[in-house]
DNA sequence: CATAATCTCTTCCTCAGAGAAGAGAAATCT
DNA sequence: AGATTTCTCTTCTCTGAGGAAGAGATTATG
């Protein structure tokens, strides 16, 4: 790739980098019969921590009944665990407890070809890549959580 | 992924990336009510262009009948088009003919955050994370590739 | 040629997942 | 204490996506 100042077709190649991780992050969940309104559920369990079966449901946009039942699979096939919220009996808190086992298998192909391609660069460059991973997390949480209306 | 000799948080920040973006382009299908495999054709068809519905069928693992309505869908939201194939008349070639403009819309302010950050960067490092990005693709689109059976 | 194979599309059926409404338990407010 | 509100969970219903089987059209094969 010509790599001179901002390329013209930098657009472009970022665009083909987001379609291919998503596309990639698609079949991985498709791979291991993990429903798409579960595995997203199990992402937002990941990035924001426990939280309660309520704000779940909020964040997932179901309403009470779904949420309870997106809970339960979860819950069934080992992903995720509910224990009681300590200051408020009413409420319970959903935590995950291991990420599938399957998923991290079906990923492991592409982990492995990343490593490889990160095993390429010098630890300066390296420096700059994990910057950049750390600080789009970040833009991307934000992103995601202005889309809640 | 490998992540030896790196700093030991390596691989916990790689995977916060990940699942950022994942569920970022999650949410970002929910916004604009487009189903989970209804999005998943629409990438495959960007990647690797135009194709036939049996080809399309096959790489999102259903049969021929949801997939023709998987492609009336999407004809339906005018995202795809259908042409016959000049060579054999049985065949259809079905295109992208526009990504759909409210998720464009609604990918926008992910990409401002994005172009942010990346305005930060010096000419040398914006190189590395171009080359990374290109490189990264590939690898995720051959991986993806090898996930079909 | 005639038969088989290929490709798309149609039809019917099934079922997972989402909404609505309400019950039960627990906290909060007079 | 009694009333109201807040949470979670249950039940019922329904929409919509996917599978199976077969029709129609076209190409390949003997």
């Amino acid at each position: 790739m010509s790599t001179r100042g901002m390329r013209p077709d930098a657009g472009a190649v970022y665009r083909r980098y987001l379609s291919a991780v998503l596309l990639h992050g698609q079949a991985s969940a498709r791979a291991c019969d993990l429903g798409a309104t579960d595995l997203y559920a199990l992402n937002i369990l990941e990035l924001h921590g426990a939280m309660t079966p309520g704000e779940l449901g909020e964040r997932t946009g179901l309403t009470t009944g779904p949420t309870t039942r997106l809970i339960d699979r979860l819950e069934q096939a080992g992903y995720v665990r509910r224990s009681p919220s300590p200051d408020d009996r009413r409420k319970v808190i959903v935590e995950v407890v291991g990420k599938p086992a399957r998923l991290d298998e079906v990923m492991a192909p592409a982990r492995e070809r990343v490593g490889e391609i990160l095993r390429g660069y010098t630890p300066e460059q390296l420096d700059v890549l994990f910057d950049y991973f750390g600080r789009a997390a970040t833009a991307y949480q934000e992103a995601t959580d202005d889309l809640r209306p």
